[in-house]
DNA sequence: GAGGGTGTTTGACGACCATCGAACGTCGAT
DNA sequence: ATCGACGTTCGATGGTCGTCAAACACCCTC
């Protein structure tokens, strides 16, 4: 059966700038998001392999913790796999442009 | 005589993203930046007490480097205090509706 | 129900970070 | 020349972070 991952999304109300900029300035969740942004959903195994990250699953299960508790993205369990998307609508609100500025950064600007 | 500080502001061409975003993402230092954003221009020890940082100037010196080296913003001396101002076309040229973001975000999602 | 794929948790380790106080250097004014 | 304001630098301390490997839990399929 399809479920949400109770407790640990953050309501929109409970979403704090610190705390979204310190999850995306980490180079690896930082690539992480923007391959999301560009896939628009994926489960975590194939997300790190798309984004290129260099590390192991664990680690990514790591990243992928703080960005949730951060109110970047957003779990879901669909079958056998945790799909992952981004909180547009939740960051668009509490952080107008925010998002938009990280997706559509210039690589050239990243590492 | 005034003078820059030479050798401490990175070229526009060296900004990079994650390290704009680790320097924004302590809450002194992001509170320095919107105070700062807010004033336009501020010597050290004025901005340190319009911020309210709860901080010593030691500290506050510590915060103001990292910005510096992050490319958010630029300091000059004149006479006996150095005046910090946001960088604000530089960013907005890497970084494309970043430093408004921030700026603009409602003071209620900042702790 | 056995097995393989998926992701989490735990413990450990090294690196980095925010903070402070004290000492120092510099500038302008007295 | 001396003084006070301004800001930096240094050393130390306590906390947090990113990474890994190993062990575990879950789910789907055969």
């Amino acid at each position: 059966m399809d479920a949400e991952i109770t407790g640990a999304h953050p309501p929109r109300a409970e979403l704090r700038l610190p705390k979204v900029l310190a999850a995306l300035a980490d180079p690896a969740r930082l690539r992480a998001v923007r391959a999301l942004g560009r896939l628009g959903e994926s489960p975590c195994t194939e997300l790190l392999h798309a984004a290129e990250l260099g590390i192991g699953r664990s680690t990514f299960s790591h990243h992928q913790k703080v960005l949730r508790e951060a109110g970047i993205l957003h779990a879901e369990i669909r079958g056998a796999q945790r799909v992952l998307t981004l909180r547009r609508d939740d960051l668009d609100a509490c952080f107008p442009g925010l998002l938009d500025s990280v997706l559509a950064t210039d690589g050239k600007y990243l590492d």
